[in-house]
DNA sequence: ACCTTATTGCGAATCATTCGCAATAACGAA
DNA sequence: TTCGTTATTGCGAATGATTCGCAATAAGGT
Protein backbone atom coordinates (compact mmCIF):
# COMPACT_ATOMS: atom_id res chain seq x y z
CA UNK A 1 0.00 0.00 0.00
CA UNK A 2 1.54 3.82 -0.95
CA UNK A 3 2.55 5.35 2.19
CA UNK A 4 0.57 8.05 3.41
CA UNK A 5 3.06 10.88 3.15
CA UNK A 6 2.22 13.89 5.05
CA UNK A 7 4.28 16.48 2.84
CA UNK A 8 3.06 17.39 -0.73
CA UNK A 9 0.64 14.44 -2.66
CA UNK A 10 2.20 11.89 -5.87
CA UNK A 11 2.18 14.55 -8.67
CA UNK A 12 -0.92 13.54 -10.15
CA UNK A 13 -1.47 11.25 -12.98
CA UNK A 14 -2.28 13.79 -16.18
CA UNK A 15 -4.68 11.61 -16.91
CA UNK A 16 -6.23 11.88 -13.98
CA UNK A 17 -6.12 15.58 -14.40
CA UNK A 18 -8.14 15.82 -17.40
CA UNK A 19 -11.13 13.77 -15.86
CA UNK A 20 -10.90 15.91 -12.94
CA UNK A 21 -11.68 19.34 -14.65
CA UNK A 22 -14.39 17.66 -16.17
CA UNK A 23 -15.85 15.85 -12.67
CA UNK A 24 -15.58 19.09 -10.79
CA UNK A 25 -17.24 21.25 -13.59
CA UNK A 26 -19.95 18.58 -13.56
CA UNK A 27 -20.72 17.56 -9.86
CA UNK A 28 -20.31 22.00 -9.01
CA UNK A 29 -23.24 21.53 -11.31
CA UNK A 30 -25.37 19.26 -10.13
CA UNK A 31 -24.37 16.92 -13.12
CA UNK A 32 -23.06 12.96 -12.66
CA UNK A 33 -20.12 12.12 -14.44
CA UNK A 34 -21.02 8.99 -16.59
CA UNK A 35 -18.63 6.95 -19.28
CA UNK A 36 -19.73 8.51 -22.54
CA UNK A 37 -19.34 12.01 -20.94
CA UNK A 38 -15.36 10.87 -19.90
CA UNK A 39 -15.20 9.22 -23.42
CA UNK A 40 -16.25 11.98 -25.23
CA UNK A 41 -14.48 15.02 -23.27
CA UNK A 42 -11.18 12.86 -23.90
CA UNK A 43 -11.64 12.87 -27.38
CA UNK A 44 -12.15 16.20 -27.22
CA UNK A 45 -9.24 17.06 -25.21
CA UNK A 46 -6.99 14.63 -27.00
CA UNK A 47 -7.67 15.83 -30.44
CA UNK A 48 -5.19 17.57 -32.56
CA UNK A 49 -7.95 19.61 -34.74
CA UNK A 50 -10.84 20.67 -34.45
CA UNK A 51 -14.13 17.84 -34.65
CA UNK A 52 -16.99 17.18 -36.26
CA UNK A 53 -20.01 16.16 -34.11
CA UNK A 54 -19.67 12.62 -35.98
CA UNK A 55 -15.59 12.62 -35.84
CA UNK A 56 -16.22 12.82 -32.33
CA UNK A 57 -18.57 9.90 -32.15
CA UNK A 58 -15.87 7.38 -34.34
CA UNK A 59 -13.51 8.33 -31.84
CA UNK A 60 -15.35 7.68 -28.91
CA UNK A 61 -16.83 4.51 -30.33
CA UNK A 62 -13.34 3.21 -31.01
CA UNK A 63 -12.23 4.25 -27.42
CA UNK A 64 -15.93 2.95 -26.42
CA UNK A 65 -17.80 0.38 -28.28
CA UNK A 66 -21.54 1.25 -27.49
CA UNK A 67 -21.25 4.52 -26.65
CA UNK A 68 -24.43 6.16 -28.51
CA UNK A 69 -24.44 8.53 -31.05
CA UNK A 70 -26.99 10.54 -29.39
CA UNK A 71 -24.91 10.61 -25.94
CA UNK A 72 -22.16 12.30 -27.76
CA UNK A 73 -24.45 15.07 -28.87
CA UNK A 74 -25.83 15.69 -25.29
CA UNK A 75 -22.75 15.46 -24.12
CA UNK A 76 -21.46 18.19 -26.34
CA UNK A 77 -24.11 20.50 -26.16
CA UNK A 78 -23.51 19.83 -22.00
CA UNK A 79 -20.44 21.06 -22.65
CA UNK A 80 -20.77 23.69 -24.60
CA UNK A 81 -23.53 24.95 -22.25
CA UNK A 82 -20.48 24.43 -19.12
CA UNK A 83 -18.26 26.09 -20.35
CA UNK A 84 -15.95 22.91 -21.19
CA UNK A 85 -16.37 23.37 -25.00
CA UNK A 86 -17.31 25.35 -27.92
CA UNK A 87 -18.85 24.63 -30.75
CA UNK A 88 -17.69 26.41 -34.10
CA UNK A 89 -19.23 27.74 -37.41
CA UNK A 90 -16.46 27.68 -40.10
CA UNK A 91 -18.75 27.50 -43.43
CA UNK A 92 -22.14 27.26 -44.20
CA UNK A 93 -21.05 24.12 -46.23
CA UNK A 94 -19.54 21.92 -43.08
CA UNK A 95 -21.02 20.67 -40.38
CA UNK A 96 -20.08 22.65 -36.96
CA UNK A 97 -16.81 21.65 -35.48
CA UNK A 98 -15.64 21.01 -31.70
CA UNK A 99 -12.59 22.42 -29.28
CA UNK A 100 -11.90 22.74 -25.48
CA UNK A 101 -12.74 25.67 -24.66
CA UNK A 102 -9.72 27.94 -23.60
CA UNK A 103 -10.10 31.37 -23.95
CA UNK A 104 -13.09 33.23 -23.42
CA UNK A 105 -12.68 35.03 -26.56
CA UNK A 106 -10.59 33.93 -29.60
CA UNK A 107 -10.27 34.44 -33.15
CA UNK A 108 -9.94 31.69 -35.49
CA UNK A 109 -8.14 31.59 -38.74
CA UNK A 110 -8.47 28.76 -41.66
CA UNK A 111 -5.79 28.32 -43.83
CA UNK A 112 -8.04 27.76 -47.08
CA UNK A 113 -4.57 26.02 -49.05
CA UNK A 114 -3.64 23.60 -46.27
CA UNK A 115 -7.34 23.60 -44.16
CA UNK A 116 -5.00 23.96 -41.28
CA UNK A 117 -7.17 26.29 -38.43
CA UNK A 118 -5.71 28.15 -35.88
CA UNK A 119 -6.98 30.24 -33.26
CA UNK A 120 -5.99 32.38 -30.88
CA UNK A 121 -6.59 34.90 -27.92
CA UNK A 122 -5.58 38.24 -28.17
CA UNK A 123 -5.58 41.54 -28.35
CA UNK A 124 -7.98 42.05 -31.58
CA UNK A 125 -11.07 40.83 -29.54
CA UNK A 126 -10.40 43.09 -26.97
CA UNK A 127 -9.94 46.35 -29.37
CA UNK A 128 -13.24 45.13 -31.11
CA UNK A 129 -15.08 44.94 -27.86
CA UNK A 130 -14.07 48.46 -26.98
CA UNK A 131 -14.67 49.74 -30.75
CA UNK A 132 -18.40 48.71 -30.54
CA UNK A 133 -19.10 49.89 -27.74
CA UNK A 134 -17.39 53.32 -28.31
CA UNK A 135 -18.78 53.26 -31.75
CA UNK A 136 -21.51 51.85 -31.85
CA UNK A 137 -22.97 51.56 -28.22
CA UNK A 138 -22.86 47.68 -28.65
CA UNK A 139 -22.20 45.72 -25.37
CA UNK A 140 -20.76 42.88 -26.89
CA UNK A 141 -21.34 39.24 -24.87
CA UNK A 142 -19.91 36.85 -27.61
CA UNK A 143 -17.30 37.57 -30.28
CA UNK A 144 -16.70 35.34 -33.00
CA UNK A 145 -14.21 36.47 -35.78
CA UNK A 146 -13.53 33.99 -38.22
CA UNK A 147 -10.86 34.36 -40.79
CA UNK A 148 -10.41 32.50 -43.79
CA UNK A 149 -7.21 33.31 -46.42
CA UNK A 150 -3.91 32.23 -46.22
CA UNK A 151 -1.65 31.04 -43.68
CA UNK A 152 2.16 32.06 -43.13
CA UNK A 153 3.36 28.85 -43.77
CA UNK A 154 1.36 28.00 -47.22
CA UNK A 155 3.35 29.84 -50.35
CA UNK A 156 1.65 33.73 -51.11
CA UNK A 157 1.11 32.40 -55.25
CA UNK A 158 -0.61 35.97 -56.29
CA UNK A 159 -4.35 34.79 -57.51
CA UNK B 1 -47.01 56.12 -77.92
CA UNK B 2 -43.81 57.61 -75.74
CA UNK B 3 -41.75 60.35 -77.73
CA UNK B 4 -38.43 59.03 -78.79
CA UNK B 5 -36.29 61.56 -77.08
CA UNK B 6 -32.95 62.66 -78.36
CA UNK B 7 -32.03 63.98 -75.09
CA UNK B 8 -31.51 62.30 -71.83
CA UNK B 9 -33.56 58.97 -71.29
CA UNK B 10 -36.40 58.91 -68.61
CA UNK B 11 -35.22 58.28 -65.16
CA UNK B 12 -35.59 54.23 -65.26
CA UNK B 13 -38.38 52.65 -62.87
CA UNK B 14 -36.71 51.64 -59.64
CA UNK B 15 -38.07 48.51 -59.87
CA UNK B 16 -36.36 48.16 -63.26
CA UNK B 17 -33.09 49.10 -61.57
CA UNK B 18 -33.01 45.98 -59.18
CA UNK B 19 -33.81 44.06 -62.01
CA UNK B 20 -30.89 45.56 -64.46
CA UNK B 21 -28.38 44.35 -61.46
CA UNK B 22 -29.69 40.64 -61.49
CA UNK B 23 -30.25 40.75 -65.29
CA UNK B 24 -26.48 42.08 -66.32
CA UNK B 25 -24.54 39.59 -63.71
CA UNK B 26 -26.65 36.46 -64.99
CA UNK B 27 -25.88 36.91 -68.41
CA UNK B 28 -22.36 38.60 -67.98
CA UNK B 29 -21.87 35.45 -66.66
CA UNK B 30 -23.30 33.16 -69.41
CA UNK B 31 -26.84 32.52 -67.18
CA UNK B 32 -30.14 32.80 -67.98
CA UNK B 33 -33.03 35.26 -66.07
CA UNK B 34 -35.77 33.75 -65.14
CA UNK B 35 -39.04 33.96 -63.56
CA UNK B 36 -38.30 32.41 -59.99
CA UNK B 37 -34.53 33.84 -60.30
CA UNK B 38 -36.05 37.60 -60.27
CA UNK B 39 -38.82 36.61 -57.80
CA UNK B 40 -36.23 35.63 -55.28
CA UNK B 41 -33.99 38.26 -55.90
CA UNK B 42 -36.75 40.71 -55.33
CA UNK B 43 -37.60 39.03 -52.19
CA UNK B 44 -33.71 39.38 -51.36
CA UNK B 45 -34.02 43.07 -52.02
CA UNK B 46 -36.86 44.38 -50.58
CA UNK B 47 -36.41 42.34 -47.35
CA UNK B 48 -36.24 44.31 -44.44
CA UNK B 49 -34.00 42.30 -42.14
CA UNK B 50 -32.13 39.05 -43.07
CA UNK B 51 -34.21 36.06 -44.30
CA UNK B 52 -33.65 32.29 -43.75
CA UNK B 53 -33.96 30.10 -46.95
CA UNK B 54 -37.47 28.94 -45.62
CA UNK B 55 -38.74 32.81 -45.38
CA UNK B 56 -37.52 33.46 -48.36
CA UNK B 57 -39.43 30.60 -50.19
CA UNK B 58 -42.69 31.88 -48.47
CA UNK B 59 -42.17 35.26 -49.74
CA UNK B 60 -41.34 33.81 -53.23
CA UNK B 61 -44.40 31.67 -53.50
CA UNK B 62 -46.74 34.22 -52.39
CA UNK B 63 -45.43 36.73 -54.91
CA UNK B 64 -44.89 34.15 -57.66
CA UNK B 65 -46.97 30.81 -56.60
CA UNK B 66 -45.42 27.55 -57.87
CA UNK B 67 -42.40 28.34 -57.29
CA UNK B 68 -40.18 25.30 -56.05
CA UNK B 69 -38.48 25.71 -53.19
CA UNK B 70 -35.51 24.20 -54.88
CA UNK B 71 -35.21 26.44 -57.25
CA UNK B 72 -34.97 28.83 -54.30
CA UNK B 73 -32.11 27.07 -52.83
CA UNK B 74 -30.45 27.08 -56.55
CA UNK B 75 -31.14 30.74 -56.76
CA UNK B 76 -29.86 31.76 -53.46
CA UNK B 77 -26.72 29.58 -54.35
CA UNK B 78 -25.97 31.11 -57.47
CA UNK B 79 -26.17 34.39 -56.36
CA UNK B 80 -23.88 33.58 -53.68
CA UNK B 81 -20.91 32.50 -56.47
CA UNK B 82 -21.90 35.57 -58.19
CA UNK B 83 -21.45 38.13 -55.79
CA UNK B 84 -25.03 38.85 -55.65
CA UNK B 85 -25.72 37.59 -51.72
CA UNK B 86 -24.56 36.94 -48.85
CA UNK B 87 -25.38 33.80 -46.32
CA UNK B 88 -24.78 34.32 -43.09
CA UNK B 89 -24.46 31.45 -40.04
CA UNK B 90 -25.72 33.28 -36.80
CA UNK B 91 -25.71 30.82 -34.82
CA UNK B 92 -25.37 26.89 -34.73
CA UNK B 93 -28.65 26.48 -33.86
CA UNK B 94 -30.64 28.65 -36.32
CA UNK B 95 -30.67 28.20 -40.14
CA UNK B 96 -28.73 30.30 -42.39
CA UNK B 97 -29.83 33.73 -43.10
CA UNK B 98 -29.44 35.90 -46.00
CA UNK B 99 -28.74 39.35 -47.88
CA UNK B 100 -27.89 40.95 -50.56
CA UNK B 101 -24.33 41.85 -51.22
CA UNK B 102 -23.17 45.13 -50.47
CA UNK B 103 -19.76 46.06 -48.95
CA UNK B 104 -17.24 43.13 -48.95
CA UNK B 105 -16.29 43.06 -45.91
CA UNK B 106 -18.70 43.77 -43.18
CA UNK B 107 -19.63 42.81 -39.39
CA UNK B 108 -22.63 41.97 -37.70
CA UNK B 109 -24.26 42.53 -34.49
CA UNK B 110 -26.67 40.01 -33.28
CA UNK B 111 -28.93 41.98 -30.38
CA UNK B 112 -30.11 39.57 -27.83
CA UNK B 113 -32.66 41.20 -26.73
CA UNK B 114 -34.87 42.40 -29.88
CA UNK B 115 -33.09 40.09 -31.89
CA UNK B 116 -31.88 43.10 -34.36
CA UNK B 117 -29.45 42.65 -36.63
CA UNK B 118 -27.56 44.88 -38.09
CA UNK B 119 -24.32 45.09 -40.19
CA UNK B 120 -21.39 47.60 -40.54
CA UNK B 121 -19.10 48.03 -43.45
CA UNK B 122 -15.75 50.05 -41.40
CA UNK B 123 -12.09 50.34 -40.66
CA UNK B 124 -12.55 47.42 -37.95
CA UNK B 125 -12.45 45.07 -40.48
CA UNK B 126 -9.33 46.46 -42.17
CA UNK B 127 -7.51 46.71 -38.78
CA UNK B 128 -8.64 42.86 -38.50
CA UNK B 129 -6.22 42.52 -41.67
CA UNK B 130 -3.62 44.30 -40.78
CA UNK B 131 -3.22 42.97 -37.49
CA UNK B 132 -3.32 39.16 -39.38
CA UNK B 133 -0.84 40.40 -41.48
CA UNK B 134 1.56 42.02 -39.25
CA UNK B 135 1.65 39.70 -36.05
CA UNK B 136 0.58 36.29 -37.33
CA UNK B 137 1.47 36.27 -41.42
CA UNK B 138 -1.71 35.61 -42.16
CA UNK B 139 -3.20 36.88 -45.58
CA UNK B 140 -7.04 37.22 -44.86
CA UNK B 141 -9.38 37.01 -47.99
CA UNK B 142 -12.46 36.73 -46.28
CA UNK B 143 -12.87 38.24 -42.47
CA UNK B 144 -16.59 37.24 -40.97
CA UNK B 145 -17.32 39.17 -37.87
CA UNK B 146 -20.35 37.96 -35.57
CA UNK B 147 -20.77 39.55 -33.07
CA UNK B 148 -23.68 38.68 -30.19
CA UNK B 149 -24.47 41.11 -26.97
CA UNK B 150 -26.59 44.10 -26.28
CA UNK B 151 -27.44 47.07 -28.82
CA UNK B 152 -27.86 50.85 -27.86
CA UNK B 153 -31.42 50.58 -28.25
CA UNK B 154 -31.58 48.01 -25.35
CA UNK B 155 -31.63 48.60 -21.71
CA UNK B 156 -28.53 47.64 -20.35
CA UNK B 157 -29.21 45.42 -17.38
CA UNK B 158 -26.71 44.03 -15.58
CA UNK B 159 -26.92 40.23 -16.16
C1' DA C 1 -40.08 30.71 -85.58
C1' DC C 2 -36.60 27.24 -84.14
C1' DC C 3 -33.05 24.70 -81.57
C1' DT C 4 -30.12 23.96 -78.06
C1' DT C 5 -29.53 23.35 -73.47
C1' DA C 6 -29.84 25.78 -68.99
C1' DT C 7 -33.32 25.75 -65.66
C1' DT C 8 -37.43 24.28 -63.48
C1' DG C 9 -40.70 21.45 -60.63
C1' DC C 10 -41.36 17.43 -58.38
C1' DG C 11 -40.39 14.00 -55.09
C1' DA C 12 -37.23 11.36 -52.96
C1' DA C 13 -32.62 11.27 -50.68
C1' DT C 14 -29.18 12.90 -47.61
C1' DC C 15 -27.07 14.91 -43.71
C1' DA C 16 -26.72 16.73 -39.18
C1' DT C 17 -29.07 17.00 -35.16
C1' DT C 18 -32.92 16.11 -31.83
C1' DC C 19 -36.63 13.58 -29.52
C1' DG C 20 -39.45 10.07 -26.75
C1' DC C 21 -39.20 6.49 -23.89
C1' DA C 22 -38.04 2.40 -21.36
C1' DA C 23 -33.81 0.44 -19.31
C1' DT C 24 -29.61 1.60 -16.78
C1' DA C 25 -26.37 3.39 -13.69
C1' DA C 26 -24.56 7.57 -10.55
C1' DC C 27 -24.20 9.06 -6.27
C1' DG C 28 -26.19 10.82 -1.84
C1' DA C 29 -28.39 8.87 2.14
C1' DA C 30 -29.18 5.24 5.37
C1' DT D 1 -22.15 -1.35 1.68
C1' DT D 2 -26.62 -1.49 0.15
C1' DC D 3 -30.65 1.16 -1.46
C1' DG D 4 -33.54 4.47 -3.76
C1' DT D 5 -34.05 8.31 -6.53
C1' DT D 6 -33.63 10.19 -10.79
C1' DA D 7 -30.24 11.83 -14.20
C1' DT D 8 -28.50 9.66 -18.12
C1' DT D 9 -28.18 6.27 -21.61
C1' DG D 10 -29.21 3.57 -25.90
C1' DC D 11 -32.22 2.85 -29.34
C1' DG D 12 -34.81 4.08 -33.21
C1' DA D 13 -37.63 7.12 -35.19
C1' DA D 14 -38.57 12.16 -36.24
C1' DT D 15 -37.23 16.51 -37.68
C1' DG D 16 -35.45 20.32 -40.41
C1' DA D 17 -32.47 22.13 -43.69
C1' DT D 18 -30.53 21.40 -47.87
C1' DT D 19 -29.46 18.64 -52.11
C1' DC D 20 -30.20 15.38 -55.90
C1' DG D 21 -32.00 12.96 -60.24
C1' DC D 22 -34.65 13.36 -63.94
C1' DA D 23 -38.17 14.38 -67.31
C1' DA D 24 -40.63 18.58 -68.83
C1' DT D 25 -40.15 23.46 -69.78
C1' DA D 26 -38.67 27.80 -71.43
C1' DA D 27 -34.53 31.37 -72.31
C1' DG D 28 -32.21 33.44 -75.64
C1' DG D 29 -29.05 33.10 -79.55
C1' DT D 30 -29.57 32.00 -84.64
Amino acid sequence: MPAPSAAAPPPPDPEEAVDRILAETLRRRGHRLTGPRRTVWRTLYTADEHLTAGQITERTQAADPGTNQASVYRALSLFSELGLARELNLGADQPARWETAHADDQFHLLCEECGRVDHHAGRLVEQVRSHLADQHGFTARRVDLHVSGQCARCPQTPI
